[in-house]
RNA sequence: GCAGGUGUGGCGAAAUUGGCAGACGCGCUAGACUUAGGAUCUAGUGGAGUAAUCCAUGGGGGUUCAAGUCCCUUCACCUGCACCA
């Protein structure tokens, strides 16, 4: 009788004790380095979804390491963050000692699995022998010229009192809370982002993303291109800027747009004559939500400003000036050109504000809504009969040559708002002194830890609680010695992660973050396996950290990472997303407690296509425990002959390769299919020998470890993870007789066993002689006869 | 609205990339063994039909000797982004 618990413990002991998974910098041997995304250590324990991934990506390892590569599989813990910082604040304990509780438990469940970490890198990102490095290369960032602080109108979220990041506010709504967001000038550090656009679309073809993965990043960063157009303005000395993709629609201009945050209303408020209509219209605007904003999408908004008027630069003709929401102050120039026939935001102003609308493209009905396609120009001088690309191209020329427009290029992404309002984060370590302004912490200072006080609940104006506490703040100015005070923002969540990758390949390293030698050594991350949701933004800061350090000299490479791949998620068995409210939820470790790791493992892999969602099933959970029941029964027919035996060589070849394929390229669950359809023929034999039981063992082995040394133990081996991976032969890979379908248009009619090198003319006339084939050929005439040896004959009858 | 994805038995899913649709597993049905079974074993299991055979991969059309797979069109659902000029 075999007792999963102990055989589970006694083997995850022998695997710690002898070091079994440990990643050795600079060996000889092949280096392959593979990365699941850390978890966030939160209360709630490790989650069935951890599973799935850390399970996928552990078999791939194990494979690795028996074909004789040096593998880095790492783990640790992304530990800083609101969750911990507010569980921490309700049930008054310090964030630290929390993060301390959980680390501990997701260890101790991860460790219970039988992952394959080399837990000796381990670390969070929350230690202070970590975020010194990432305060490290903040500095760095600083001096370069990437990191500056500004006043931007930032999303709030009342209900947490912090600002949070254009991504964290998606739609208007707060991530963490729901609560929905609104907009608030702020001081905040920045990092210019903006500026890597370019290199982070290009980088990408150094890459081995999927496909979808690049195309996530693509429209994240959102390139377009057109022209900057100036327009002058009549009543006073100065011109509008605006940005358009279309600027061979510029003849069928009829009025401009400005957003409410625009300077000019501002800056010209002595010359519009209804500055307070505008006025009220700005604070209107400022106190909608981004949601709100969104939402209320269908209805366009906007006062016409009187006193300025706009000339167009072309046709010389004057139009008026708008100030309207729904052109954006943080895109382009916060100014746009109206063309309602050719665009349908336009056309809807336009309509509302009962403006011109000029056609200058054919093929639409302006009628009815705007034209946005391409056609012959009409109305449009010198443009007329031209298409779309060449008119754009004609037209910016012309501007040029006029000097009122050029060739422009703009990006959706914007730069990244590094400061949150939070305690616990990485403490920004930068001094503001009254005398010297900002001024960088000196590198030996670091790590600036955080504080060990009792209250670190967010301000009421919103201001970091480190702002509350004086021995924090206060300090003295690198520089000049005065009396100066920190900076009390921390940084944001994804700045720990955006190089924790790095880290790994040299985790004890006391003089820098890592050494050039041992990034050098492992050269990239090979594999990289996380959700789908972080394959836009985690990754693009990851990316854009890293380019950061390359043009600094600190990394060998543009790009870190060479693959990333994304998995499904676990739903619940009612084909809902996990949650605490739905009662859905599984713990993984009450499964490992009633059917063992090795079950809840296989059962992963099995469940479905790794890469889509998949809904949880107990009773095919416990499919699962049956199928290694059985292999384990299969024990007792191991005979004492010598080899293999030799009905199943060809299939045994087979399974290896398909294995082998399967689990190098996310095929988890035909891998265990696989496996499967190799113990039912075992099932069938009478006997087999101890090497065709050892096969399924070695093949089983890096989806459910534990059971599969035991039973190898039993047999006498030495342990599977000192053993290389079995070598296929392909040779052996095809039965000697293969059987072949025989169709009559394209029907079948007849299979027929042949030998697998049969000739075509020999293999027709096998197939035409067979009685069923015979009766669907009577009376007709052969048309056509198709013969591919191996696959299929068909023959095509009138 | 835009982009991406998915749609195959009662369920999770396979399908060598254009070549026998439904491998493998769950569930179900019948039987065996058992004091008992929610354990185990054996057989069956897409639908219709006694059968030969016919029908079947969201719907419709097409290409091809041959289509789940390629093309066109349409519907449904999921995930991002969302007034980005």
């Amino acid at each position: 009788m075999y007792d999963f618990k102990k055989i589970e413990k006694k083997w995850q002991k022998i695997w710690e004790d002898k070091e079994v998974f440990k990643a050795v910098n600079n060996s000889d041997k092949p280096h392959y380095y593979i990365l699941v995304e850390f978890p966030y250590p939160s209360g709630s324990g490790l989650h069935v979804g951890h599973v799935r991934s850390y399970t996928a990506q552990d078999a791939k390892a194990r494979m690795k390491r028996m074909q004789g590569y040096n593998v880095l599989y790492p783990m640790g813990y992304d530990s800083f963050g609101a969750p911990a910082e507010q569980y921490a604040i309700k049930t008054h304990q310090h964030p630290a000692k929390v993060v301390e509780q959980n680390v501990e438990t997701f260890s101790k469940q991860m460790k219970s699995i039988g992952f394959s970490f080399d837990w000796s890198r381990a670390f969070s990102t929350s230690d202070p022998e970590y975020y010194k490095w990432t305060q490290w290369q903040f500095l760095q960032f600083y001096k370069m010229g990437m990191a500056y602080k500004a006043d931007v109108p930032v999303n709030w979220c009342p209900t947490c009192k912090t600002v949070l990041s254009n991504e964290d506010a998606a739609g208007g709504v707060c991530e963490r809370c729901g609560s929905s967001v609104e907009l608030r000038e702020k001081s905040q550090w920045m990092l210019k982002m903006s500026d890597y656009a370019e290199d982070l679309l290009n980088g990408l073809e150094d890459t081995n993303f999927a496909d979808r993965v690049k195309l996530g990043q693509i429209n994240w960063i959102g390139k377009s291109t057109g022209a900057s157009v100036v327009f002058n303005i009549k009543e006073v000395d100065d011109t509008l800027e605006v940005y358009t993709t279309r600027p061979d629609t510029i003849f069928g201009t009829t009025y401009m747009v400005i957003s409410p945050e625009h300077e000019y209303l501002e800056k010209y408020k002595d010359v519009i004559k209804n500055i307070k209509e505008i006025n009220k219209y700005q604070a209107e605007a400022r106190k909608k939500s981004e949601l709100e904003r969104t939402e209320l999408n269908k209805e366009k908004t906007g006062v016409k400003i009187e006193g300025l008027t706009a000339i167009n630069p072309i046709t010389e003709k004057e139009m008026p000036i708008f100030v309207s929401d729904y052109v954006l102050s943080t895109y382009g120039t916060g100014a746009v050109m109206g063309v309602p026939a050719h665009d349908t935001r336009d056309y809807e102003f336009a309509k509302k504000f009962g403006l011109d609308i000029i056609e200058v493209i054919e093929g639409g009905d302006i009628s009815k809504e705007a034209y946005t396609g391409d056609g012959v120009h009409v109305n449009s001088d010198f443009l007329n009969g031209l298409n779309k690309e060449d008119s754009i191209k004609e037209i910016i020329e012309y501007m040029e040559k006029k000097k009122c427009g050029t060739k422009k290029t703009n990006y959706k992404m914007r730069d990244w708002i590094f400061s949150r309002q939070r305690f616990w984060g990485e403490p920004i370590p930068m001094i503001y002194c009254d005398k010297c302004g900002w001024v960088p912490m000196n590198e030996e200072d670091l790590p600036l830890v955080l504080p060990d006080v009792p209250n670190y609940e967010p301000t009421e104006n919103g201001e970091s609680p480190l702002a509350a506490i004086p021995e924090f703040v206060n300090c003295k100015c690198p520089k000049c010695g005065a009396d100066a005070r920190r900076e009390t923002d921390t940084m944001p969540n994804w700045a720990g992660s955006s190089w924790y990758f790095l880290r790994f390949m040299d985790a004890h390293n006391t003089q820098e973050f890592a050494s050039m030698d041992a990034m050098k050594y492992w050269d990239k991350v090979d594999w990289y396996n996380g959700g789908m949701e972080h394959t836009a933004r985690h990754l693009l800061y990851a990316r854009f950290w890293v380019q950061m350090l390359y043009k600094l000299g600190l990394v060998p490479n543009k790009e870190m990472i060479w693959t990333r791949v994304s998995h499904g998620m676990i739903l619940g068995s009612d084909n809902q997303k996990m949650s605490k409210s739905k009662g859905n939820v599984i713990n993984p470790d009450d499964i490992i407690n009633e059917y063992g790791a090795d079950t809840l493992r296989l059962y992963e892999m099995f469940m479905g296509d790794y890469q889509m969602d998949a809904p949880w099933n107990i009773d095919s959970l416990k499919g699962c425990k049956r199928f290694i029941d059985r292999v384990i029964k299969l024990f007792d027919k191991v005979n004492d002959k010598e080899g293999f035996t030799k009905d199943v060589v060809v299939l045994q070849n087979q399974t290896i390769k398909k294995v082998q394929n399967d689990l190098s390229d996310l095929g988890f669950n035909t891998a265990v299919s696989t496996l499967m359809i190799l113990a039912n023929k075992y099932d069938e034999l009478d006997s087999i020998t101890k090497d065709d039981y050892r096969l399924l063992l070695q093949l089983l082995n890096p989806i459910a470890p534990h059971f599969t040394e035991e039973m190898n133990e039993k047999l006498g081996f030495e342990p599977l993870y000192a053993t290389a991976w079995p070598e296929y032969d392909e040779a052996k890979t095809v039965e000697n007789e293969v059987t072949i379908a025989v169709q009559v248009n394209g029907k079948l009619r007849a299979t027929i066993k042949v030998d697998k090198d049969i000739d075509k003319d020999e293999l027709l006339k096998i197939a035409k002689n067979e009685e069923n084939v015979q009766k669907f050929l009577a009376d007709t005439e052969i048309v056509k006869e198709i013969v591919i040896p191996g696959r299929i004959v068909n023959i095509v009858v009138k």
